[in-house]
DNA sequence: CCATGTGAAGGTATTCACAGCC
DNA sequence: GGCTGTGAATACCTTCACATGG
């Protein structure tokens, strides 16, 4: 199964496992089946050892998976398995709350950098990071930054992009709630969270 | 084609066309053809035509979709057209930032209530919203609210679903990096934020 | 002539069932 | 016996090409 076209949906799912995965080394487990991953993730199993068979083996029949070694796999196959710099863009309401937000760790990324136009924002040390303004962006190759987060208002958010895009950086979170154009060296994902939230209703039963 | 299933992929574009279809609303044209608008929202125009006609027909031939009645069928297919009132969990960083948001008016989202455990964040209005004390979700269900944000946590996180179900909530969007159970009644979409940027370098080219 | 709506074709991902290994 | 890895079957979604209607 080794000369394959991974699909994005498996590529969507190995985050969820290598959480999974690291949350149950925290419980003295050396292996996991796929079962018992599957109740924990809440991905069917047989889905699960798809996913991962398209990778190599890394499983022993019978036995499971190592945990700790299944992680360092799926870090090396999402290349986590370096630390990522990353910068953040537009320190607002939820560009602060981003620069707060623990979870980024969990997968090695780690915001070293926070740009905003606001001069009565620059200079402020926000969660240990100190914003800059706009003009620090043009250096991030230097800086050895190739991620970036993109929390600005929408109005300028392709500007930012191109921003970016020029700087050398290669990898963009955007939670813009509009599209933006980017050559295709650069993988966009954008978040729009309002826009996961109006779907809800849809499944709702009657009310 | 009216009697159809509705494919899953179909009901997420739904928001992002009704997103276009807004914006263009406001630039003054009455119509809008498949094609301009895929450009608009940069899902190919096939795929938008084939997304309409599962709920019937929408457009006009040789004219275009008019733009105000389409995204009022869309807002009704979502069951966006009447206000619903949601409720927050959680009143960190995050929480914060969510209620401080615009993005959810757009879509007929009204967050009206805000809960954290925190005693010296109960009674605090933040953006414009008082914030209460855990007990209050109990009266979700009187105050018309069926609808949820949680950012709590994550080791809270089921205990507050728990409270929310118990409370008659029908729909959760959920900030938490895990999974948690629910009846099937009730419709969860879990939005782990870190996760979304974890799969970024697995898609950019080297280095 | 222009743009929609849709059967049919093609492609992708999920699910099953079981052979193979510990 | 227990669990993995995978070909084959199925379900799902996308894409095409064109008949149909304004």
């Amino acid at each position: 199964m080794r000369y394959h076209k991974i699909p994005d949906e498996t590529v969507r799912r190995l985050p969820i496992y290598l959480r999974g995965l690291m949350l149950s080394a925290d419980q003295g487990r050396e292996h996991i089946c796929s079962k018992s991953l599957a109740e924990y993730v809440g991905v069917p199993s047989w889905q699960i050892r798809k996913d991962f068979s398209y990778f190599g083996d890394f499983g022993t029949p019978g036995v499971g998976y190592h945990i700790e070694r299944l992680a360092r796999e799926i870090k090396k196959i999402l290349r986590l398995d370096v630390i990522r710099r990353t910068a953040l863009v537009g320190v607002g309401d939820l560009g602060s709350a981003l620069l707060a937000y623990p979870g980024f760790r969990t997968y090695g990324l780690d915001i070293v950098a926070a740009f905003d136009v606001n001069p009565r924002k620059v200079g402020k040390r926000i969660s240990g990071v100190e914003v800059e303004g706009l003009e620090g962006i043009a250096d991030l190759k230097q800086r050895k930054i190739s991620l970036a987060i993109v929390a600005v208002p929408r109005e300028v958010a392709q500007a930012t992009v191109d921003a970016l895009v020029e700087a050398g950086v290669r990898g963009i979170l955007n939670f813009t709630p509009c599209r933006v154009a980017a050559p295709k060296r650069v993988k966009i994902i954008t978040l729009d969270i309002a826009m996961e939230l109006a779907r809800l209703p849809y499944y709702m039963p009657a009310g």
